[in-house]
DNA sequence: TAAGTTTCGTGATAGCCTCTAACTAAATCT
DNA sequence: AGATTTAGTTAGAGGCTATCACGAAACTTA
């Protein structure tokens, strides 16, 4: 026996037509980038007219607000099943890096150019938080290396971010890395500024992984 | 004595009002970001109306690859003057934080989100090589360090990139090392990923720069 | 079931924007 | 001085975001 929806019709109707919006919406972005995105285009598709949208989403900032939760989201899902399934640090990299090439603008929406005034809300920073500590908890548990650095004593003295995790500041240290280098070869490839070189970028980006995990 | 000119007024003029165009468009992309760029406003500030502005630039789009054209070549100018100077491979990586830090949507226009269909003309691939010439010159006066890795073969086998710049296989991994770990940084620096977060950037800018000089 | 209320979608409209076209006036060339 | 090129104008087509007032459908309640 299905369970009772607590739900009334029109809550789902309306749920199901933000959906259809927000689909129509990744599409756009997809095929023509965050600028190029349209209400008025995407109430054409759905049959209805432009002013419509509005009793969905305030505003086209809104719509793009609620994409860019729904794309860290996304990100955090496949972060937390990637680390909770086997604790592999390499897995974890290249589901990153899956999650990236399967829709490069949705990467781009989070880790792309900022808009200059731009303030994403709380819950938003809160789900990035999400994610940096399931790299920090990656980084924690990591074979020690080397002696500390001097940025690790920086490190210790500024680390109100983290949220209190209780990872060493050699771990925070080297979860920035794991951000760093992994953003800066994934974005240049999304980005197509490898093309025309004739390597291969997934060997760059493994290259770099085992050269972080190394270490 | 001053020399003749060899321009005509009317071409003096034309290369003035395209400079106050440009002038004005890198303010308005500084401040509201290169999608908010509006020739209208342009127009309406240098006191003129908006078609006014088609004479000079035939579309929005043109106006957008000019400026991303003298991006590159104020970038490719500021690597070149600072690796000219001194061949300091230190100097060469903070002149790039410092010209990213001057104005973070001139980098974004260059690094920043992609639109899908934009392909950039000849010339400015042009310059993004020999930008890239210059980076793998610093590489190749690096002192060897380590073996050969295995994406040093696979780099070998395909280089057609780099214009049959001579440098040896392993010169071109560290030369993409240092491209996508400085960039992996600046970009989540720049687009204010590290805010909240009370660590300074620059240390960690210097210490991912003094992880490349080490090995 | 009937009346009241909330919600959805509409067309009209204001105010931006890009870009084209026809026209005037000024500068330059012959 | 006359012919030609060029710079600027206004008008307007067609796109966009967003607001508003209105009708119609769908729920709620008596």
């Amino acid at each position: 026996m299905a369970e009772t929806d607590t739900t009334s019709p029109r809550e789902r109707y309306r749920a199901q037509v933000r959906t259809e919006i927000k689909d129509r919406a990744w599409e756009q972005i997809a095929t023509a980038g965050a600028s190029a995105l349209s209400l008025n285009a995407i109430a054409k598709q759905m049959g209805m007219s432009g002013p419509a949208l509005y009793r969905y989403f305030a505003s086209r900032d809104e719509l793009i607000t609620e994409l860019i939760r729904d794309a860290y989201r996304s990100l955090a899902d496949t972060f937390r099943a990637a680390w909770g399934s086997g604790s592999d640090h390499a897995a974890l990299a290249h589901a990153l890096r899956e999650w990236a090439l399967d829709d490069p603008q949705r990467y781009f929406l989070i880790y792309g150019t900022p808009v200059p005034g731009y303030h994403a809300p709380d819950d938003v920073t809160a789900i990035a938080a999400e994610i940096m500590t399931i790299l920090l908890d990656a980084c924690a548990a990591l074979p020690a290396d080397g002696p500390a650095t001097p940025f690790d004593a920086h490190l210790e003295g500024h680390r109100q971010w983290a949220g209190d995790h209780p990872a060493p500041p050699e771990a925070l240290r080297r979860a920035l890395a794991f951000w760093t280098r992994l953003h800066g070869v994934l974005s240049l490839e999304l980005a197509g500024h490898f093309t025309g070189m004739r390597f291969d970028p997934a060997l760059l980006f493994t290259a770099e992984l085992d050269d972080l995990l190394a270490h």
